[in-house]
DNA sequence: TTTCATTTCGGAATCATTCCAGATTAGATG
DNA sequence: CATCTAATCTGGAATGATTCCGAAATGAAA
């Protein structure tokens, strides 16, 4: 399972000759500490802007898409709902409660072959998004 | 392959008590019409306007919300694009491409078990997503 | 230390989607 | 067929996450 962390994320930025400004250090470091979460804009902010005071929210949105563009993290999109950031990198499900929003990953070994749909489709798979909606465990105690 | 068609929305229609209207059954047609393009909210609106004058924007997005609700269709969710709607109910990849937005079906073989998540991550799966992004036939044409 | 492309900032703009309150209507009932 | 009412429709205003913008700040190379 291919996790985002502190020192890959940075490495990562030198590679591809982005700046090591202390705002996107914020970021990372809200990233890591939260990446269970799948967290949203807005979580990245608040975290972000208690290690670092100077942080804006356009920075927070303009990094993330910047990460998300560069491969760092994958971006789970919604319509009403924020967006989701990822950084679990490996196939997976991202079970997605329809009540509370919580995302779980659901690991799973790959099945579905990018090559047989390049051949079959002629369409270059570049990204993959796999999820499934319904009720976390919690959410169906709740009912009860 | 399960796809949507004109006699089977009506009929869902009436099961579950919701009235059917000139509006309703010129978005269904629509739909219908346009079931391999994916169509967005915008498109069904155009359409449904060339066969009843009497439809307004409100009244598509209400609908196409009613119509995905109760799985008589599914919504295919974005932040800046427009949201997509598709008709293919059975267990497909959407192949989304990255530079002209076209939708291509991907078949496949049911592999993953929603019963195995149930059991394993207590989670109770009511919808799927699973869609692959990248480049398809003609925008690949189109860079060389 | 100088330089400059990159990054950051805050506030305004965007735009798909939803909300709202009033008007209309499908379809059940008698 | 006429009446009735909950469901539906409407257009315009509101929403809210995200992007855009021009100006100011700054990382890091020379």
């Amino acid at each position: 399972m291919k996790m985002i962390n502190k020192e890959d994320l940075i490495g990562q930025l030198k590679e591809k000759g982005l700046k090591i400004t202390p705002q996107r250090l914020a970021i990372i470091n809200a990233l890591v500490e939260n990446r269970d979460a799948h967290p949203g804009a807005n979580l990245i902010y608040t975290e972000a802007r208690k290690k670092a005071k100077r942080v804006s929210l356009s920075t927070v949105y303009a990094t993330l898409k910047d990460f998300s563009e560069n491969g760092l993290i994958k971006q789970l999109e919604f319509d009403r709902m924020e967006n989701r950031y990822d950084g679990n990198l490996s196939e997976h499900i991202n079970l997605i409660c329809k009540r509370c929003g919580t995302i779980i990953d659901y690991n799973l070994p790959p099945t579905i072959e990018p090559k047989d749909i390049a051949r079959k489709a002629g369409f270059v798979v570049t990204d993959a998004r796999m999820e499934y909606s319904g009720y976390c465990r919690d959410c169906l105690k709740r009912t009860k």
